[in-house]
DNA sequence: TTTTAGCACTCTGATGTGTTGAGTGCTAAT
DNA sequence: ATTAGCACTCAACACATCAGAGTGCTAAAA
């Protein structure tokens, strides 16, 4: 496990094995790689030079005289120094990107999309998170008389996040009251965020406008604490078609990884830290539990301002270089989708 | 095949295989039958009695000699005519509805809450639909200013659906403007269909008038061809845990059933014509396609109001009666809490 | 010094053969 | 109508055998 830099032709051979144990889900011996692809060496040359790999930990073998498998650290290496990064062809991005201009869509359709799009394309499962606003302040509130006592509260984003919530009253309102009060309301808290809004909101005592308030800086803590942003799957089909996830435990991680709530968060978290594109293979020795799965994961929105995240899963033995470029694609599309919508002009 | 009234042990005999495999997961034969239930009466008088059922369509033979497992002709007469319908335990029903009565939350967090309560009493994968309004109808529009040139329609159903969109223009646009053009087309339009609402826009010439109206009436088209439901699932994980689901083919048809849209659609349309709990086992001959998965869903919401589903998926061998009762108890909750939300008063 | 041919060795996976035991169907006695 | 008894069947398991893919090592070749 020396720290060594690695030979040319060893870097070759590591290229060749993970690029052939993708392509064929069996351990590569040395033969196979020799007759598949024209190197000018013999197989027993690859031998001691696979030897040597796995001595670094780049590969390793399932069993004694079995052909050989990447590591983990074996994709990691290949993933950072030997994947030559491509864009999507043309055409496919074509395809795409009119499938989101096509049609006049929302936002949640749009992220829906991208979701089945990163599915289909890489085919294996995809994570797309709502994106949210880095700190979130106020746009504008409506107050709708729904019945006689009863009040929808209609809470306005910067960024156009909509928030809705209704709140009953014992005695009746009437509407022109209401919206008095929202467009009261809207001019007081315009603009702040939710500590301001309780510092702006000392003089109000009316009971209904008291209400509102608590209503809407709950619901806006609530956002800012990062608490309940939805999340669009899709494509869990296509994974199981991959041999790793014949027995159980494979699709078990899968599946982990997809529903729980928790995990989902720290990788999302993970996402939005770092820009770019980020690949994680195996839980990089922070995640136990998912071992067998890989990640390609990209932030996407305006910096600063609205962003969430999206991704790819699957087996570790995954087409990286064509997923990283799917991903990157989507993220960038969805970026431009959505400063196109929101403008550059979020406050910071 | 023929259409014979079991007798009195048949029937009795039915309910204890049913009973016993889906405890033990593996065939039940006669001896385990009269040793674990104390029947009065020997083997092989059980095996006469299930030479019959099976004659008849009730019961099969994985294979010669080994126990018998229920058909689907036999779960279905089960869960007919044999299983007794059980209120869900006081103490569950409460720690329940405390869950959902703690905190204010929202429509959506409701939802999410509900598939994951299903999910995890009845052990299982689950799947909620949000609600929508049988025929939707205009409760109110609002135009709020984002940047120079754009501007977010909020348009609200009754009944509280919200939905959003952003719309550009050539020309900057005041937010004063908007405000009384908002308030003239809720009065304009209240309480209409979108038709009615295409018809009574006639005499508008205003160009942002004239987009907002086709915004809408677009937007309450495609919700009424009920489009854009939004799906809430959750526990995929449990099923896995089910012996049935070792092997690939029975995850893909579970994860087909909640993951193809097409599939959802028409089983949610199924449930939400019959009112009541419904139990779907093994695809019913309509769906060749998952014939190792049984559902039992639940249309829940106000009668001609606004109406979702929800329901439990699992394999066939599943505790029905425990599944019904919690999700009969869910459907009664959720319907509950939406009336007290919205009230009767949805227009027909 | 590096590469390679040759060879013995190892281990999986497929195939085949008993053996066991749970469970059956049938027959004859109760 | 029920049941004891018995022969029979078949999956599941253990075990042995065998082919083949792939290895590591050694000694020769470059």
């Amino acid at each position: 496990m020396e720290k060594v830099e690695l030979t040319e032709r060893q870097q070759n051979i590591m290229r060749l094995v993970v690029r052939e144990y993708i392509k064929s889900a069996t351990p590569v011996g040395s033969k196979t790689l020799v007759t598949e692809y024209n190197i000018g060496v013999s197989p027993a040359t690859i031998r001691n030079e696979m030897a040597r790999l796995e001595e670094l930990g780049y590969l390793m073998q399932p069993h004694t005289s079995a052909g050989r498998v990447p590591t983990e650290l074996g994709y990691r290496y290949f993933v950072e120094k030997l994947m030559e990064q491509v864009e999507l062809p043309n055409e496919e991005q074509r395809m795409i990107s009119h499938q989101f201009h096509q049609a006049r869509l929302e936002l949640d359709q749009w992220l829906r999309l991208s979701a089945a799009v990163l599915a289909h394309t890489s085919r294996n499962a995809s994570l797309v998170t709502a994106p949210k606003s880095a700190l979130c302040h106020f746009k504008h509130v409506e107050l709708i008389s729904i019945r006689d006592n009863s009040v929808l509260v209609v809470l306005v984003l910067e960024g156009g996040t909509l928030k809705q919530q209704i709140l009953t009253f014992d005695t009746p309102v009437q509407q022109s009251e209401l919206g008095a009060l929202a467009r009261q309301l809207t001019d007081l808290w315009s603009g702040l965020d939710y500590k301001a809004i309780l510092a702006a909101s000392a003089s109000l005592t009316d009971e209904i406008a008291l209400t509102v308030r608590d209503v809407v800086v709950d619901t806006m803590q609530r956002i800012e604490a990062r608490r309940s942003s939805d999340i669009y799957r899709d494509g869990l089909l296509n994974t199981l078609n991959h041999p790793e996830f014949k027995n159980r435990e494979g699709i078990q991680q899968l599946i982990r990884v997809l529903e729980e709530r928790q995990l989902v968060d720290q990788l999302v978290g993970e996402a939005l830290q770092h820009g770019g594109v980020q690949i994680i293979i195996g839980g990089e020795g922070k995640w136990e539990e998912f071992s067998d799965v890989g990640i390609v994961l990209a932030r996407y929105g305006v910096e600063d301002g609205v962003t969430g995240a999206m991704g790819v899963l699957g087996p570790l033995r995954m087409p990286y270089s064509r997923t990283v470029s799917v991903v990157r694609y989507m993220s960038h599309l969805m970026s431009n989708l959505i400063s196109d919508l929101y403008g550059y002009d979020i406050p910071r």
